[in-house]
DNA sequence: TTTACAAATCGTAATCATTACGATATACTT
DNA sequence: AAGTATATCGTAATGATTACGATTTGTAAA
């Protein structure tokens, strides 16, 4: 998803093109990493200071909802990053710099099996620990 | 992990012996699944009207640093559940009821070659869906 | 079994992320 | 340019979790 792709979709779905929520897709289309609300927050503070949480949170969920953004939740707090393409997918995340990488196998092709008598709902798999660039001495 | 062997651990690392350890024991013992901090310090408070939340959420830390606990985040919430095994595993875990089935496939034994150039430290691999007695209309 | 003290608990306040909402401002249609 | 639905502001509320001084209690030693 890049930002055009992302500004086309919200008009097509009848929502207002407002210089804040073109800022918010600028923040994230800096990089390949999830952030968390309070980051933006501070981006947008400093562009617009005194913005609202109740702008910053509830954009974050309407990108969210019309699939801009995703998002996963970790040390207790929800990260969103730009949606990253459209076949499934899970994500290594940096513990240092937050950057991630996609992993295209999904466990689930072999685990469904296991579970033939359950009904099957959804599922997460993340990879942590440290990227190239950040390898701890 | 049962009641018998968490005690002998907790008094292994020279904690004590009170009430109400044994009883935050016998509530995990109850079922197989994930419980929060809320549904342990209801069946707390039922036993021990006034019980402080320190109580509660000091005994569920030390319980998970001992092991005798694990944890996972679910819609923004810590859960915990008595730890189910020596060996690496995983869970799926139904929406209405909560109870957990035990998932002996690690994803991580097909994902490691893909990370390489990464040092990896922990990854989470958990299905969601509803179980056999809980399946939707 | 009494004593002594470290550890556990209480009572309550603080913190942090997130949500809520009435009042006001703004993007977009006509 | 005007009208209206939508977006934002300003601020308060909520819910989970953490913090901490005062008090109580389990346990080891006398």
């Amino acid at each position: 998803m890049n930002k055009q792709e992302a500004i086309t979709l919200l008009q097509e779905h009848g929502h207002k093109m407002t210089k804040r929520r073109e800022d918010i897709l600028n923040f994230f289309a800096q990089e390949d990493k999830y952030y968390t609300a309070k980051d933006l927050y501070q981006y947008m503070e400093s562009i617009y200071p005194g913005i609202s949480f109740d702008t910053v949170y509830r954009n974050l969920h309407l990108y969210h909802d019309l699939g801009i953004l995703e998002s996963t939740e970790l040390n207790a707090e929800k990260h969103f990053r730009m949606n990253c393409g459209s076949h499934h997918h899970h994500h290594f995340i940096c513990n240092t710099c937050g950057k991630t990488k996609k992993i295209n196998i999904c466990p689930m092709d072999d685990v469904a099996h296991l579970l033939s008598t359950y009904k099957i709902d959804g599922h997460k798999f993340e990879v942590y620990g440290f990227c190239p660039t950040c390898q701890p001495a």
